[in-house]
DNA sequence: TGACAAATCAATCATACGTATGATTTATAC
DNA sequence: GTATAAATCATACGTATGATTGATTTGTCA
């Protein structure tokens, strides 16, 4: 028998990510992990915590693998910069080993979805964010530092949402996200941040 | 003074894109609004029915707009199809013109975000979704079936995600989402769905 | 075995939630 | 000006929420 407390982070991570973190009470954790609500004040306390640990106990190691990866790619790389698409493997594919856990996956885009995710990477992990902002930067010298920002963003939010989409969305549903799904987000966001904008295209499109 | 009802529609608008859905209370936005609290179920009828009332205010121009831009571009490209980059401006720009509120494009992140768009949509413009997609089938016939489909999927999340973006995010943070933006999105996925994916780009990641 | 800490428990706290009601006010039409 | 409908109001319903308490069980080491 598992001990109470992974139960609760088990079924938290499950609950979260299918739900999302304000939709879900704790005693729908409770009762789907057969414990008793005040176990969760005791071993955590509060629910803010509660999902700071099933956050952390997924991404610590992936950030680990994020970086090692960070560093192979830039050692392989030296003395120049790392290219884009390495540096979008290095931080994306890390996601999807996360011990072959669906749930976690639908929790990370959830988190990122409800706006959630800034104050806990501002709280646990900005090193990691920023080293890779870093590559990025160098990789893309010429690039406006806005342009690159919402690059960011669009690459960031369009992983987001591979991780959280349900099973069912249109009518032919794509099956869930793998490897090849990210791989194929890795070419996408690659050839994202290579696209070169217009910058004549300033114009209205009302009317 | 403007009427309760397009205040509460305002309010709501502006509560559900700042803080979501399921974490907005009613008490929330009478408060905000400066009405009753029955005010809400008399003019709506419950929770779930003004969100829909407030999405559907905005989101139907936005549609109409979409409709007539990709009319426009199957017309001018006929009898061929419309590329990629055009079925993706026809789908995206129009979202930007609502009136120039920014509370609204806040909402739409939000409500893709929390999943609740793909019930919505199912409800109220399935339509749309499907001339859309049927024109980037058109426009991308070699290109497998749920590959094609991630893409959409990834498009949504970087449109979602631009939407939703909070002033503050890194340290130095980008600007407002703007037409700028909207048209680097625009650039940014077109180029995502041109990417060549590798099918050799089986191998794991791990260890 | 006995002492002490760690863990679990049922029960309850105050508060907040979405919803509903019935009275009251305001506007519209005759 | 009175009747009728539309809109707003204060108040309350029943339930759910996150949090806390103090008693009780369980495990650990002397």
């Amino acid at each position: 028998m598992i001990d109470t407390k992974s139960k609760i982070l088990d079924t938290a991570e499950s609950l979260f990510g299918k739900c999302g973190y304000a939709a879900t009470s704790l005693r729908h954790i409770i009762s789907e992990a057969g414990v008793n609500l005040a176990a969760i004040h005791y071993h955590f306390g509060s629910k803010q915590d509660l999902l700071d640990q099933v956050i952390l106990r997924k991404v610590r190691p992936i950030n680990k693998r994020r970086l090692e990866l960070l560093d192979q790619f830039e050692a392989e790389a030296a003395p120049g910069p790392v290219c884009i698409e390495k540096i979008l493997e290095a931080f994306i594919m890390p996601v999807m080993l996360s011990d072959r856990s669906p749930e976690f996956l639908k929790l990370m885009g959830r988190i990122h979805a409800e706006g959630l995710m800034p104050e806990i990477a501002r709280r646990h992990f900005h090193l990691m964010m920023e080293r890779f902002f870093t590559a990025i930067r160098q990789a893309m010298p010429e690039m406006p530092q806005e342009e690159l920002e919402w690059n960011v963003h669009f690459t960031l939010g369009a992983m987001a949402h591979m991780l959280s989409v349900q099973p069912v969305v249109f009518a032919e549903s794509p099956s869930k996200p793998s490897f090849k799904v990210a791989w194929q987000l890795v070419a996408f966001a690659s050839s994202g941040f290579r696209a070169a904008t217009d910058p004549e295209k300033e114009i209205e499109v009302n009317r």
